[in-house]
DNA sequence: GCATCGATGTGTACACTGTCAACATGCCGG
DNA sequence: CCGGCATGTTGACAGTGTACACATCGATGC
């Protein structure tokens, strides 16, 4: 909570992205607007130009910030499974992609949104660079075929990344959700190994 | 190109679905607005609302128009493909659902919008009906499971829909793409007759 | 043939949006 | 102490969706 008193607010950049956080899981990217966001913080709307060159990066930021969340339950699921073999450990990141998803379906749409700004950190791993290391633990040693690994990639995505959309917008049953979860990862699985 | 000197259109509500269909062809759903949709037909932004009751529903109807222009691809290839197996089958109507989004990024934005506004004609065949039809075939005769029923449908179509979203926005080079969506779709295949 | 009525289009207005230029404030280093 | 610069404010402009009152026209009943 920002003291209004002062003029200079102190913080503005990150209490900016966490307003707009927080706006975007209340109500969706419809909701995220430059000037609402700026009010949450008791600033004028011009005020956000002295920390992004536009909105959409202001966006952008709030984005990243949804993905870096998402990567700590990521990172999370996989500590716990450091001892099960490279499948099962790449279905933890599915589960988490989509349990995001699910669980907070404004915030996942700008997730999902291509990325217009680079990251701030931009070696911070992301969950393409997580999925690449589980897939290349299925290669055979000292023979990687990078085009093996690259399909191997893409269907954990695009399996996982469709199916969270798929849910959210389609299959509002939680049951039904979960088996239609089960059943299509375990299919990618075997899709995965082949 | 309608006749401005007559104070009725005549056909209003067709020609601002055309219109937003080349607006959104042309410049992604930034473009296609109310304001731009009504002055490419040459009418006030108010006149929208004599045939849509908001602009949201306008934009639904034009991604139902580009969902059936997918369409009509999807059946031209099954015409094509009738004496295929329904796994090859399958996988015609998912390279048609990522050529049409490749080929059209802009309109495809628009198809995978959740539908906010039912379909005019309910009865008319739509993708998830189509895709359902095939899978059934893949059942043994006088006992479909119907919960792998819905695990091959959801397969099918999140994977093909999570490609088709990643190839746009994240891989560029054509040569990659056909790659891609090969050994993708090689995957998706296993793991739908599993 | 003519009046009237409903369907359809116009004009104007309001609240909201992103963004910019000009101005105000106050913190930090010389 | 004071000047400069980062950071804030105000006000404006163009563009957005949408509602209300009014205008125009085509069809329908007499």
């Amino acid at each position: 909570m920002p003291d209004r008193s002062r003029y200079h607010h102190g913080a503005l950049r990150d209490a900016l992205v966490d307003a707009g956080e927080a706006l975007a899981r209340a109500e969706g990217l419809e909701g995220v607007t430059v000037r609402r966001i700026a009010a949450a913080c008791g600033v004028s709307a011009a005020a956000v130009y002295r920390h992004f060159p536009s909105g959409d990066h202001l966006i952008a930021a709030v984005a990243q910030r949804a993905r870096e969340i998402m990567a700590r339950d990521m990172f999370a699921r996989l500590d716990a499974a450091v001892d099960k073999p490279p499948i099962d450990r790449l279905r933890e990141v599915g589960e988490s992609y989509i349990a995001f998803a699910l669980a907070e379906p404004r915030l996942f749409s700008l997730v999902s949104m291509p990325m217009t700004t680079p990251p701030d950190r931009p070696d911070d791993p992301n969950a393409a660079d997580l999925v690449r290391d589980i897939v290349l633990e299925l290669e055979p040693p000292g023979a990687v075929d990078e085009q093996r690994v690259a399909s191997r990639m893409m269907l954990a995505q695009a399996s996982a990344h469709g199916l969270a959309v798929i849910l959210r917008d389609f299959v509002p049953d939680p049951q039904a959700r979960a088996m239609l979860i089960a059943g299509v990862l375990d299919r990618v699985g075997v899709g995965l190994e082949a």
